[in-house]
RNA sequence: GCCGACGUAGCUCAGCUGGUAGAGCACUUCACUCGUAAUGAAGGGGUCCGCGGUUCGAUUCCGCGCGUCGGCUCCA
């Protein structure tokens, strides 16, 4: 039979050999260092067998940089983790251990909690597991067997795991340790040069918080030392531009714990999170948004209606109002735009009428989730609610989906789409549900935005089209959502007078594209360093006087930046120049004028961030900025 | 909420095995009046997260609570 090469050359192999006969064949050397073989473009086996005009590529010791050759790398590395676990804990049980992103993790049932000085010596047991070496042997066994052996070896999740897989079980050994698993691994051992343990958590098994709680330990492992050396510096890297690093250092915001999850917005955080607002208020009002303003705390009675208090009570934040009464303070805006939308008779003609608000929303976040900007208690959305018929509903969201590619194109953000589908503790049939999702599908089409599916993810009330940014340390968070919903308008009776006089259903699209200002601010900074557009820069022109009889005419330019709509200041502290302009490198500031006595407003000397000098009048320097000093409009 | 770690000056952090605390930056004052990433000197500042316990004595050891960090679950 014939393999075709990555260089387009035929490889000749006899029938049934592998990715190992291939490599062999090719040289010595390709097989030494092969962990692993992309065959037609997936990752396998080295040891399975290859079949006739299969495009193949082995991966080796030198793909460091190849996702697939580390995912075979890291695998391997997370079985002699477990291999050295269990030979330090009698008794201990092991479940999964996967390679993730950057990394691998191992989740073990342990008879004594285990804390993390014990990574060290798991490190030392690993570190001997490769210098001794070990091969890896993959098997085949039909189910009962592999049933049976994993029964005697006392190991309940392999058994579980075992029970739910289809068709023959393959395993690995490599010592004395053998595992359930898919593989695929290395040949052997050697290929591991530097890896390391980098965590311990706990995690349910199978993710799901009705199970039991494992410990997971977390670990990374490369070809080269080098290769993990980077990694690490990357790591630190990043959180230098951790938002809450740079929450702190630029003033922005911080947090207190007679709040936790709630932030204290500083005067420089507040301008920037107004110019949010403002970007928001300006672009609803030209795409005939609705601005609106409704209560924070309601009635019990208004949740119950909502589902609010049947599916989301346990996040909410309840207030008992004397004997009888208890009031909800709102998480969401939609039920209140539900009351106004049905505090009249609506006819076809007032449709669609989009509601926004973005009112301040409390959400009694677990306490272990809260995040910095990220996760918080207190939220504010760009949210707004589209009130509208059957037949507007595609129109509506186009009108969305056009809406949210502008307003992450001025960010330069690409967020990745989710389509989550109906949940377990969903409201509603599943015919409903079948429209809403076919909907948002179609619209999503239509817009030729490439999605992933989120199974189960939805809304109680309605499936959504999530947008999702991963911040510096890799993590993904969700953004702007937009969600279809028939569920709660009809809770709330909500129908309008059609044409033919008669009543008809009305739906609701739930939307925030930034999602919330926090969340957003949070993940802004992370990718812009802290280093912000122009137009969000909390201070856009610092003017530093040279000496102390320059602070009167310098103190005049930045008034008139000021009066010009420019958020400058004056730096006029007893400090030299150039520590003044330190600082102000050190602020992010975009620009500094240096006033002293060859300058006038005429003739500034205007510094760039970052040291790029000019001369420019008060005129020109004002002129120049004003482009940047507001989002590229629609 | 769950698992693990951590909590010392405004910030970043030192502070062996118990004897009531330090540095750098920041802050205040004084001198210098300064030209594009740190002028010098002096000074002030701490219920060592909180509450209990052990001890002659607790920042240090133990328990509980609160908060933060890394995960899990959940979510904008």
């Amino acid at each position: 039979m014939h393999v075709q090469l990555p260089d387009g050359s035929q490889l000749e192999l006899p029938e049934g050999a592998s990715g190992l006969d291939a490599a062999r064949s090719i040289g010595p050397r390709l097989a030494a260092q092969a962990v692993g073989v992309r065959v037609d473009g997936d990752l396998s086996d080295l040891r399975l067998s290859l079949e006739d005009g299969q495009q193949i590529e082995i991966l080796t010791t030198r793909n460091g940089d190849d996702p697939d050759a580390l995912v075979v790398l890291r695998h391997s590395t997370a079985h002699l983790l477990a291999e050295a676990v269990r030979r330090l804990y009698p008794g201990v049980k092991i479940a999964i251990g996967p390679a993730i992103e950057n990394g691998f993790y191992y989740d073990f049932d342990f008879p004594e909690p285990i804390a993390e000085e014990d990574l060290d010596r798991i490190e030392e047991e690993i570190g001997r597991e490769l210098a001794e070496g070990r091969q890896w042997r993959r098997e085949e066994l039909e189910r009962d067997e592999a049933r049976r052996l994993f029964v005697e070896q006392e190991e309940p999740y392999k058994v579980e795991l075992v029970d739910d897989a289809e068709g023959p079980i393959s395993l690995y050994t490599q010592g004395d340790f053998t595992d359930l698993c898919r593989g695929p691994h290395l040949i052997d051992s050697k290929p591991v040069k530097a890896f390391k343990l980098t965590g311990l958590a706990g995690a349910y098994w199978r993710g799901d918080s009705a199970n039991k709680q494992l410990t997971r330990i977390y670990g990374t492992a490369f070809f080269s030392k080098e290769d993990l050396e980077t990694h690490l510096t990357r790591l630190e890297e990043a959180k230098k531009r951790d938002h809450r690093r740079l929450g702190r250092h630029l003033d922005l915001f911080h947090f207190d714990e007679h709040s936790p999850g709630s932030p204290f917005w500083h005067p420089k955080g507040m301008a920037v999170f107004n110019q949010l607002e403002d970007l928001r208020r300006r672009e609803n009002a030209r795409r005939g948004y609705l601005e609106v303003k409704t209560p924070l705390i309601y009635d019990k009675a208004l949740w119950v209606t909502s589902g609010h208090w049947e599916k989301f009570r346990e996040n909410m934040f309840l207030i008992p109002v004397g004997e009888e009464h208890v009031y909800g303070i709102k998480p969401m805006n939609c039920p209140g735009h539900m009351l106004l939308f049905g505090s009249k008779l609506r006819s076809y003609r007032d449709l669609p009428l989009r509601y926004a608000e973005a009112a301040p929303l409390h959400r009694n976040e677990l306490a272990g989730t809260l995040h910095g900007l990220t996760r918080v208690r207190y939220v504010t959305q760009d949210d707004a609610h589209l009130f509208c018929t059957e037949d507007q509903i595609s129109a509506e969201l186009d009108g969305c989906l056009d809406y949210l590619r502008y307003v992450y194109g001025i960010f330069e953000l690409e967020p990745r789409a989710e389509l989550s589908t109906r949940p377990e503790n969903k409201l509603g049939s599943d015919e409903e549900w079948d429209f809403t999702e076919g909907e948002l599908r179609a619209a999503l089409d239509r817009h030729d935005i490439s999605y992933a599916l989120g199974a189960g993810e939805g809304s109680f009330y309605g499936p959504k089209i999530d947008l999702h940014i991963t911040d510096v340390l890799g993590r993904s968070w969700q953004m702007g959502t937009i969600q279809l919903d028939a569920q709660m308008p009809a809770r709330f009776g909500l129908t309008y007078i059609g044409a033919d006089n008669r009543e008809h259903p009305v739906y609701v699209i739930h939307r925030a594209l930034l999602g919330s200002f926090e969340r957003f601010i949070g993940i802004l900074l992370e990718h812009t360093g802290g280093d912000l557009p122009l137009w969000l820069a909390p201070v856009q022109v610092r003017v530093i006087p040279v000496g102390e009889s320059h602070a009167a005419a310098a103190g005049a330019i930045a008034e008139g930046l000021r009066k010009a709509g420019f958020r400058a200041d004056l730096d006029d502290r007893d400090e030299s120049v150039g520590r003044r302009i330190r600082d102000a490198e050190l602020e992010k500031i975009s620009r500094v004028v240096v006033y002293g006595d060859k300058e006038s407003a005429d003739n500034l000397a205007v510094r760039e961030r970052g040291g790029a000098q000019s001369r420019k009048t008060l005129h020109e320097l004002v002129i120049g900025l004003t482009p940047l000093a507001s989002p590229p409009s629609s």
